[in-house]
DNA sequence: CATATATGTCAATATCACTGACATATATTG
DNA sequence: CAATATATGTCAGTGATATTGACATATATG
């Protein structure tokens, strides 16, 4: 039966098992952003500004606006930030070439050093996790977690599936 | 291939795939807690007041002092939220029988009704990617997530694990 | 030229968290 | 019993992250 009761070919998941996916999600989503604290704390910076540094990393030469829409902040928001990083030669800022309005944002050498260095302790926890696990735990993790995700291609425009 | 290197009977994992992962937690989240904020809003509520109805109503009884290290926050942050939530007549604190310092947190009849309506875009949203992604694939979410968490106590005492 | 878009900035406000200090009631221990 | 520890609560100050609203500038597009 393996927790959870079934019904013709549909499998109905009951409300504990549910609320364990929540729970699940909550304490890993905890345990996950809390280590990098410490060491942005030491530059002044918070998560927010590690949101930005990830995912200006994973998309070099992103616009302000693709980077607001993936963070779902406003521009206000963001600007405070965004202009810490600049100010400190994290992130760098080029004008379009086909469209001179945008800001095209790429990290710096030493944002690169310093994106590693605060992900680290993020990317062998989930190393760890999927080694321990293993590959088709590693594959429900992966299609579990993209079907709760409202626009799916805000993922996939980022991993060559389109 | 399956889209990760293979080194004797270990499986490695690029800093894409880890970077996959990380971001799927980070959409996942996102698009998960987003949903109930409107509610929460209507009643002058925030996330806070969400996590507290949430582990409260998973865990009738439960001490103040239980309930501050599964959120890892403090006293005086709890304070306000708690107290919106007792004036409010969504929780109920009861001095402890055995230890009577304790105050043992339940939510109420209408707390148990708005954890319901709150929480339930997040039910939705869990069961329609657990029936669509399959059971196996449930089964690696739940495997991965726990993996990533400090203290899987935290999860399996909650659970009847133990 | 008129309008829309991409970006930036100023101001006010709310939520959620923190640290530090101190108070009260109750339990435990020497 | 006296001393100490624990569970909880509260006051005060601060910081990070987010919001809405208003307005400005540069550039693109019709």
């Amino acid at each position: 039966m393996d927790g959870f009761s079934q019904t013709n070919d549909k499998i109905a998941y009951s409300n504990d098992d549910l609320r364990l996916g929540m729970e699940l999600l909550f304490y890993a989503y905890r345990d996950f952003i809390g280590p990098p604290d410490e060491i942005l704390r030491e530059h002044q910076f918070g998560r927010a500004h590690h949101r930005v540094i990830h995912f200006v990393g994973r998309n070099p030469g992103i616009t302000v606006s693709d980077l607001l829409s993936i963070l779902r902040i406003t521009k206000q928001s963001l600007s405070r930030v965004l202009s810490d990083l600049l100010r400190e030669g994290i992130v760098q800022q080029d004008q379009g070439t086909e469209d001179r309005r945008q800001r095209l944002l790429t990290l710096s050498d030493k944002g690169r050093a310093f994106e590693i260095q605060v992900s680290q302790s993020q990317r062998d926890k989930i190393a760890a996790s999927f080694a321990s696990a293993g590959p088709e735990a590693v594959e429900g993790f992966r299609k579990v977690l993209l079907g709760m995700i409202s626009d799916p291609a805000d993922v996939s425009k980022f991993f060559g599936k389109g």
